[in-house]
DNA sequence: ACAATTGTTCAGTATTGATTAAACATTATG
DNA sequence: CATAATGTTTAATCAATACTGAACAATTGT
């Protein structure tokens, strides 16, 4: 079976998503990303809301959220008006780089937690223990992940 | 300052919850685990609902999705009525298992979406191609850490 | 047989959060 | 200056879903 560029394009975007909403983020920040991916930018802001067919309001929001996330950037261009905005040069950097924001929580939680107890709880300081090294063996697996995407 | 085991171990419970619900997991999936992690176990369905101050029903699921999920273990012990719960053996290592599952389906988006567009669309073709890089090597940490994890 | 216990399921509630539409402030344009 | 365009913010709506409580079926114990 034959699909148009068009449709496989939206197909990419709405997939985008459902991943994006399955990681607990909204799914208009997906189909951004998605369309920033499947065409050729950069977008303006309007154009962003005319393409995905959503409100000025979510367009805003939501692009902000991904600017905070390093996933895109705003751009100006010269003799344009409005703002503008493209794939970041370095999006799964972005995107590691949060991941391992919560595991150092995870991690800190582990830690504090297990200095706070007695080292007579045996069993417990040794899950704790185990907890520890899976988030710091994660931590470390990332960051030679970054160097490696990095080249 | 000082806090009393119970407190430390209350906190870490709480912290748990609000990590998975971070994940976009329930929050009570967090602290089943956390208890489980906090606490010398097995734990008896009902002493769970007891601890974490829920209904039964919260229980039921929550337990099987983490079942499901391979992190924690339904046993029952000889001689004693219903089912009791604790850390399954590779808890991590399912987690991680997770994780791969989704990177695989966004692989596979990627992949697909690359192969039903004409090559003369270069930029998209270099986007899409730098978005499977990006999975796969992650795919490829993940089971290395896996990997590292199991000795 | 009867009562109590156990786990699941389902309907209902509550809560959270995504999305919209409109009001607003700011800035460009003519 | 007046009007249009732009992006943010806020209040309101809507949707998804976590959670509860009760009903239920199955099992155990007396």
């Amino acid at each position: 079976m034959e699909f148009s560029i068009d449709e496989v394009k939206a197909r990419f975007i709405e997939q985008k998503g459902m991943e994006y909403q399955a990681e607990g983020m909204p799914r208009i920040a997906g189909k951004i990303v998605g369309l920033l991916i499947i065409e050729d930018g950069p977008f303006s802001f309007s154009k962003l809301a005319e393409s995905l067919q959503v409100s000025r309001g979510s367009i805003s929001t939501n692009t902000r959220l991904l600017e905070n996330l390093g996933l895109i950037e705003r751009i100006s261009l010269p003799g344009k008006r409005g703002d503008y905005f493209q794939l970041s040069a370095t999006p799964y950097r972005s995107m590691l780089k949060g991941i391992n924001a919560r595991l150092q929580r995870a991690l800190a939680n582990a830690t504090q937690t297990r200095a706070q107890l007695p080292e007579e709880l045996g069993s417990v300081q040794k899950r704790l223990a185990a907890l520890e090294r899976f988030y710091r063996e994660f931590l470390d697996s990332s960051h030679r992940l970054i160097e490696t995407l990095e080249r």
